[in-house]
DNA sequence: GGGCGCATGTAATGAGTTACATGATTGA
DNA sequence: TCAATCATGTAACTCATTACATGCGCCC
């Protein structure tokens, strides 16, 4: 079940449940708005789909992390409206100091390719890496102004991480196309 | 199928193939060879479990890339061996080319806890950033001296990504803990 | 004789995405 | 009236990992 109690190393399980306990803490919603929420403000730094949402937060009430209760405004589709528990609090917090504290560089972080960059005439490898090169200065022109939604929801200090991440890999691009063109 | 022919995003079969051919233009190899060499000399750039080869590889093999024989040596178990195909070739190729050219930056990076980072106290989270600093420092520490294959094998440049990467991030988290530890 | 290395896999499990299904309301 | 929005899901598919199965040879 996976729940995170100091098993050194972070599943994909626990980053969700804890996206979806944290959009929690803010306030209760439902399905449908918490759904909204990620695509629409978070999906700079998040991505996930629905029925994965639908199906996490089905999970995470069978473990009694989150409480639901239904809810009919008119005569519009009624809603289950989630609200996180004292347990839920409890578990939040836990994946959160776990999450802060792990490392997230090991993995298949798409190093492959470098590997065998020597396959390719030296000119096409280069093109390749300028395209990326060009590629991470478009997402970073993208990353300026992202709202901070206040204290509660610091989006600013992930985006800033991700900016910070982009200018080391345009960095780092530079200098190895330099260097192989050198060569 | 996914065939990366420039669908704009690569998945993780696109890497693992394009590792696996990579593997096999150095040379034919059979099953336990390929794994063998991933898991003790490529085990610091990629993670790719045994069953997980052996299904790849025979897929490879249906679809053209890759031509297999039987081969025995006195009365050990029988091997079969992979050689890459001329179609396999033109594939890898192709895929080298999209990996290059493809950042790797966008989707779950682990961001998602410091976007809730001010639901801890203040000091438990500087406490955790730092533990994460130490466990990067750490992961650096164990990134010195990967032996090269030669050109035709760079996994020097792989570790010198992974290195700036790393570094990169110490930088931030340095950065970010002394910005919190003043407020 | 017992365990490790060689060499191949299969089966079960779990996680996530895509595509599909449903049905009411609201605005052009 | 036609499309989009609201609101919930289900079913099928893919992909990777874990644990298990098998059997021979080699070395202590």
């Amino acid at each position: 079940m996976s729940l995170a109690t100091s098993t050194s190393h972070i599943t994909q399980w626990d980053e969700r449940a804890l996206l979806l306990l944290g959009v929690l803490t803010i306030e209760n919603q439902h399905g449908y708005q918490i759904n909204d929420f990620i695509e629409n403000r978070l999906c700079s730094v998040v991505a996930m789909k629905k029925p994965t949402a639908y199906a996490l937060l089905e999970r995470l009430e069978k473990t009694g992390a989150v409480s639901v209760y239904s809810e009919q405004e008119g005569s519009r589709p009624p809603r289950k409206v989630y609200a996180i528990t004292a347990a839920g609090r409890e578990l939040f917090l836990e994946l959160l100091r776990e999450n802060l504290a792990h490392s997230t560089l090991p993995g298949f972080a798409g190093e492959v390719g470098l590997m065998f960059l020597n396959h390719l005439p030296a000119e096409e490898a280069l093109a390749s890496l300028r395209e990326r090169k060009h590629r991470v200065q478009a997402l970073l022109a993208g990353m300026e102004s992202v709202p901070s939604h206040g204290p509660t929801l610091r989006i600013d200090l992930a985006m800033d991480h991700k900016r910070a991440m982009g200018l080391a890999e345009l960095a780092w691009l530079k200098l190895t196309i330099e260097r192989l063109a050198q060569a």
